[in-house]
DNA sequence: GATGAATGAGGATTCATTCAT
DNA sequence: AATGAATGAATCCTCATTCAT
């Protein structure tokens, strides 16, 4: 006859991907065990049974589902780990700024306190992440860190042994924004960068 | 139909106390849509019914669970409130180390991991938290870093604006406990005493 | 010491009364399976297991309960039979007044609707109405309505033949205002009335 | 966890009236209160969870149960109300043969005593009935009779005033089935004869 | 006798998973 | 490959019944 007009089923990847986007929707309003997958299959615009012809079962999916964070998240730390060059201020606020654009600014966030609550259930995920994305992070920005400490750019060498202090106020906001932020919300950027410049030895009010 | 093999030798606070110990390691372990009523009853050696004795039903046993944590960190805060005359490092020691012996080292800060799971599905409970704990323990704060930035007993006034700067650490820590302490498990001692240097402007190490 | 003020306990048979009273508020509101001893108790001002002091279990409760009323039912119907020699419109007019405001004035016809809507679950019950006061009340009303149809005082021997005939407004209005009295109430006074014109013959319009 | 045993050879609508045909078995046998789902999915030879697909709870099923009885009951109300030309004798004639083959004769009667018993409990229900087959049955009745009692046809016109009394004995007869026909069977068709005979204003019986 | 806390079987409802179409 | 009706195990919650006090 003529040509298909409506090529009925998408590309396999895409059809995978419309799933993993639609049980982030899901996963993220109602947690692991209460997310339905009828209500994937909904927002996906599929039937329920054609989520088991990409995944296993639920559990597969949530487990792809965080896994295929991790690809863009560690984009992002080998980007930053390829600028280990660019003068640390410079650096530091380069770091802050994409965790405050990509992941308070995005779902992300959300992805996080997914994984936080669900965590313990999932310990190979935490596991996977931490391997993969935070170790990796941890370990480019120690050796930023030591560098900057070791030229006297920041304010301590405590960042250089604990690089976590870096990111607990990034942490602390997405923390906060899950539980507060509706009512009571946090100026992120203001706070961020203010914990910058404390990392960076602003000045301090002299002491008599 | 029924009838009660294990005759009771019940103090009736006790039995609500018992009910809440159970629920909070079945939640906890579990989160609030994966735990089970008869595993909470048979931790708490009773009988499934008994729970309902105590708890219109399985939210409202989360809520109270939740709740009946508010007094004794609103304790907490009070104390602490109550020695804001204490000399600034001290005082800001007092805090951290509170928070690290009586939330990090205790199942509290599972507990706390449970309200940032749930939280967005109990939003009364959030809100709870936050006007009955969480405001307070910030605005004793900021008086107390206000004081202490006008004094210049610390490193910057940033943390009087930002008095979740202070407690940021802490929150990750938290977060870092629950997703990696198992395999990665992170110096919180030492991490929180390196922030207090920094908090209380700590020398820096010399630049060469 | 003094007299007792407050004898705690009631008559054992005035207790018995109170239970059957509270229960037939609430299997008539309820139906028997919904209907729950908890609130029988609490509408006795009892505990609930004082029930199973003067009733073996739900079951006999209620048995007792329809049983209860087959005593009083009893009384009405000899009552009329020891009237027989009263005139026939008089006694009818007796019967069906009787009827109105013993049965359909009373809770006792939401007695009757339990009876109907349990009846197939307890035949034991049913029969024993039947027995006990149905059909007493079916050879009196046979008497007195052959009688006068013999005498021709009524209208037809059909009610000699089949005396349920004479009763069945008084059914079809138990029916109507337990379904529809709510809503569209019948005059069941006027309605009885006319019934009864049609018994003893009402002059019938003259046809050409 | 669950996998279909018995695959599916099924009209979609055919389903729908099997579950409503095992449903009419148990709630008739049962009540409302102690009908067991388990036991209709059973009857019906499908799964508990498939109830669910074509009805959303008991309730919706109880009251799509009741309501599937109206559109019959209607289509018999209209075909009698078609032929309120008959004459009048062939005309009452008809509609209380209708009820004794299509009430008494069939499990409606059972439905009809369901609905007196349940109906308390769901108003709604007994409303509907009413608005749709009862007020309109009474109206057509009222039409009859009062045309009858006009032309003199009719025994009296206490008919066309409550034609509740020309239904009475069928709903006496209901009654006396369901709760005594077991044991003491009544001649319903006889005394159903009788009813019309009086209604009719046959010949009474001479008085010598 | 009276109480009512405790029991646990029972039943409504949900939803991950399967498979005939 | 895609569908979605069907399945039935799982779980919350109720309430008749018991018995220590």
């Amino acid at each position: 006859m003529a040509a298909p007009r409506k090529p009925r089923t998408l590309p396999p990847e895409d059809r995978r991907q419309a799933i993993l986007a639609a049980a982030a929707d899901v996963f993220i309003a109602e947690g692991y065990a209460a997310a339905r997958l009828d209500e994937v299959a909904r927002r996906a615009g599929i039937a329920k049974g054609t989520i088991y012809l990409h995944f296993r079962d639920k559990q597969d999916l949530f487990q792809q589902l965080l896994l295929s964070l991790v690809g863009p998240m560690l984009d992002q730390v080998e980007a930053l780990a390829a600028r280990e060059d660019v003068p640390t201020p410079a650096l530091l606020h380069g770091i802050i700024t994409l965790a405050r654009t990509e992941l308070l600014g995005t779902r992300r966030k959300d992805i996080l306190r997914l994984l936080i609550a669900e965590g313990p259930r999932f310990p190979e995920i935490a596991r996977f992440h931490h391997d993969h994305v935070v170790s990796r992070g941890i370990a480019m920005m120690q050796r930023v860190l030591t560098r900057a400490a070791a030229r006297g750019e920041i304010a301590s060498d405590a960042y250089a042994r604990f690089p976590q202090l870096l990111m607990a106020p990034v942490i602390a906001a997405v923390v906060w924004d899950s539980l507060f932020g509706a009512f009571d919300p946090l100026d992120v950027e203001a706070m961020l960068n203010a914990h910058l410049g404390l990392v960076l030895g602003a000045p301090r009010e002299p002491t008599p």
